[in-house]
DNA sequence: TTGTAAATGAAAATCATTTACAAGTAGGTG
DNA sequence: CACCTACTTGTAAATGATTTTCATTTACAA
């Protein structure tokens, strides 16, 4: 799915279509996985000049909603933000805390946790599924230390 | 583990023994899985009177430190704690997010995950592996909206 | 008992995120 | 096109969990 898509489906879902709106889709379509709300604001000015953080804010929550953009927690205190939906190419990620180094885990248990999940009548609406470490040059430093 | 193997361990990191310090031991191991710091402080203070929330924080912190307490993140802005170590009958949860309802998942994916990334030389320090959803009762009253 | 480094609590600071509200605008209607 | 009105915006202030500051108190080793 490319930003105007999106941008169609919001049209769809009722949305007002705004300059400001425009520039935060096309942003968050145009980066990658784990962006954080600072860097998104930051990179619509670069593009744009005005425009504010509730509005970041605002415009991920109803991409959010739509299903367009995932929500990320690795419990570091703040929240990330990737394009795609919650089934569409959903993934999780293996982050290194001193450098913020990423990648992708290729294992994903949601079926299983549904599965248990099923048997005492609870639904899941949120997987949390994240791991947080060292990568390999930050954990030789660590060594060194 | 009782609270007082747990206050000797920590005697012996070199911590101070103090009479806060002894409450906040003994009200943590005294509950059960994820405690809230708000939580932990009012019950603290029924005991005793006499106690702050830095001194709740401070002290929670030391006992995650020396893996005598775990810290569970929820994705829902706060820090849970829980009595038990990282390896020690560690384990993950499937809450409500209407109610609160929790139960254990007896499922643990870290093995796996560590395998995958120790591949490209990840040292995994924390799991994050929580889900939040709807227990049977909310997702019925849920869908009488 | 004393000295001193560590611990405490009240209050203030953080920091990501959200809200309130006055001013501006999209988009339908005539 | 002009107008209306509900929806959006940005600024500034509020939030809420957690942390820091700092003056005062305390544990504990000598
Ligand atoms: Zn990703
Ligand atoms: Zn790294
Ligand atoms: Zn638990
Ligand atoms: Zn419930």
């Amino acid at each position: 799915m490319d930003w105007q898509q999106a941008w169609d489906q919001l049209g769809q879902r009722g949305y007002r279509k705004t300059q400001q709106r425009m520039i935060v889709v096309k942003e968050v379509f145009a980066g990658g996985c784990l962006q954080g709300a600072e860097e998104i604001l930051s990179r619509c000015r670069e593009k744009d000049g005005g425009i504010s953080m509730p509005t970041v804010y605002r415009t991920l929550d109803m991409l959010v909603d739509a299903g367009l953009v995932r929500r990320v927690n690795l419990g570091l205190g703040r929240t990330w933000f990737e394009p795609g939906g919650p089934d569409d190419d959903h993934h999780h990620h293996l982050v290194c805390e001193q450098c913020g180094k990423r990648e992708k885990i290729a294992l994903c248990p949601l079926g299983i946790v549904e599965n248990e999940a099923k048997r005492s009548g609870f639904k899941v609406r949120e997987l949390h599924f994240e791991a947080v470490g060292l990568c390999r040059s930050c954990a030789a430093k660590e060594r060194k230390k």
